[in-house]
DNA sequence: CTGAAAGCGCTTACAG
DNA sequence: CTGAAAGCGCTTACAG
């Protein structure tokens, strides 16, 4: 009666699929079709085997499935920066639409290096996702070329880009910074600084909008841009503010290019007695957590980013699906929240 | 010469081990053992296999290999959420940590739900990763079992537990609440409130040491207790004390759970003309970015992220590497940094 | 609708 | 130090 363990196993001791099926009465072909629900099974098996996985906690091996069948259920969602709430908001947004589909959600943090990225992707591309979301379109040629070569349906998040074969939800970065120009220069300010720190590209094109209409305009002082590489923070934004109206007493009108910054200058012109805004009037940019609540409330642009979560993974799930796509970019706005600041 | 291609084959095109192998004139099992630097392989062998890898862009298929050793290099870490900036913290040093030493971090974020970290681990522990980090030890009792079962090496990170077989790195939640309690009571503070929200145990180990504390001074008083369940936000940190005030005037120190609600009580208070910290003395937790620079500075308790992240990683890794452990709990500590607030 | 065979691309366990 | 064989646990591609 003594059972003989003849071969020596390198199993895992976790329930296989082959033991699901022969619980079942079914071969393995049968169950693997009935776990996933493909419809050329007899209802009755169906039952059978989900029993029968049921009973035996079976879990499918997602590395056998992958190797086997050369494709996983992960997406990869490619960001430069953790600590810039923006990204959270729409890593949230995409886990909420992509997770009840079934879908793992690989995160991979650039830190805003190109070079991260690229190892990134190519990392990713290893075991090609079933899908891919990228931040933006500055990235390395090779990166640009693996997406390409790899054929893995990708959508380009937070700018929008015209291009064959480029799919992409977001904004315009650079209309957004127009807008704030226009709002600052209705005000009556006249001398309007334009402060950034990180300098990623984004940054850059909220910038140019915002120069543009300043140089339209006849208002564009090219002293009066504060640019660092530095991360963008509340104390950055402390420190920059002050710089700038030491050198520039006559400044009246400020664009942050992140609401941190934005806090931050709120916080020392406090602190040094400025009257915000009567004095200098501040604008941030993407209405995060504490904008509406500071003193004075900041004025700011409202970015979608759960929005943009939102459509970019439907977006990448038609792809996915080879279905059809009504637009390969779409624009979802933003919007100029005037509060106290400006 | 026309090359007969007699399998259908499925594929990826993408270079095996064996063309490498192929390439560099070894059998696969060299190869592999080459690219994986067993050491036991000469060293012109390993020379050629690289060079070969190198020349064919060869990169491991991770399936593959997950499926024939069973074991990946992945470390998952699940954390309860991504909107505190706390755990992003910890989430970027144990990245800086495992990603050089060839480890994938998985993220996953419970959303402060025992539910839904069970649903994580369960999905992680399908395919064993290296290793798991998890946070605290309020779970379900399924949760705790399957890690137990996995025989995953796994550390619990932020709080500190002496229990058979548990490792843990973070620091003492209750003694950090007790030692706000204390300065507050040295400052001459009478009615001392807590606010706190979200209500994860961590939390509430704030609470209780805070609470035992002025016990002990025969101080405490049950009606200055503030919980919500709602997540911590500026916007509610300005709700809580603005009620707070008006229920007890006579408030005059409150230890908010989280930096994020002071920091809304201060603006608050700025906005009722409310002297900080002289009418009322207010504390924070974490010390997270902003809280250096708000007006007035922020006393909070700075709590040692990067530290838990790097610690954890180092003790997972001779978890990992069956390496002797000198001490299966580390109580990395937590610093009460005063600054104006209190 | 169901299944026997072959294969995905690696690594383990044995030999030598 | 090197390798031939077998196997990891699934799914694809063919048949029926």
């Amino acid at each position: 009666m003594a059972t003989s363990t003849l071969r020596k196993t390198r199993s895992t001791g976790r329930p296989t699929l082959e033991a699901v099926a022969r619980l079942a009465g079914v071969s393995t072909i049968t169950a693997s079709r009935a776990l996933r629900g493909l419809g050329s099974v007899g209802p009755d098996y169906v039952q059978r085997v989900k029993a029968a996985a049921a009973e035996l906690n079976y879990v499918t091996n997602p590395a056998a499935r992958a190797l086997a069948s050369s494709r996983s259920d992960a997406v990869a969602v490619v960001i430069p920066s953790l600590s810039n709430a923006v990204f959270v908001d729409v890593l949230e947004s995409i886990h909420t639409a992509l997770r009840p589909r079934g879908y793992e959600i690989l995160i991979g943090n650039s830190h805003y290096s190109r070079n991260a990225e690229e190892d990134l992707i190519r990392h990713y591309l290893a075991s090609p996702p079933s899908g891919l979301i990228v931040t933006g379109f500055d990235r390395t040629e090779s990166a640009r070329r693996l997406i390409d070569a790899s054929g893995v349906p990708c959508v380009h998040i937070m700018e929008l880009e015209e291009a064959e074969g480029v799919h992409c939800v977001g904004f315009s970065q650079a209309r957004a910074g127009e807008a704030v120009a226009e709002h600052l220069i209705a005000r009556g300010c006249r001398h309007n600084a334009f402060v950034a720190a990180q300098l990623d590209s984004r940054m850059m094109q909220r910038g140019e909008g915002f120069r543009e209409t300043l140089q339209r305009k006849g208002l564009y002082d090219p002293d009066l841009e504060v640019l660092t590489p530095s991360p963008s923070s509340i104390g950055l934004g402390c420190d920059l503010f002050r710089q700038l109206l030491q050198r520039r007493p006559d400044v009246d009108g400020i664009f942050f290019g992140n609401d941190d910054l934005a806090q931050g200058a709120l916080f020392e012109a406090r602190r040094q007695g400025i009257a915000i805004p009567e004095r200098v009037a501040i604008v941030g940019f993407n209405d995060l957590a504490g904008a509406a609540d500071c003193v004075p409330r900041l004025t700011t642009v409202r970015t979608p980013r759960a929005e943009v979560g939102r459509i970019a993974s439907s977006l990448l799930l038609s792809m996915i699906g080879n279905e059809p796509v009504a637009s390969p970019v779409v624009d979802l706005g933003f919007e100029l929240v005037v509060r106290e600041s400006a």
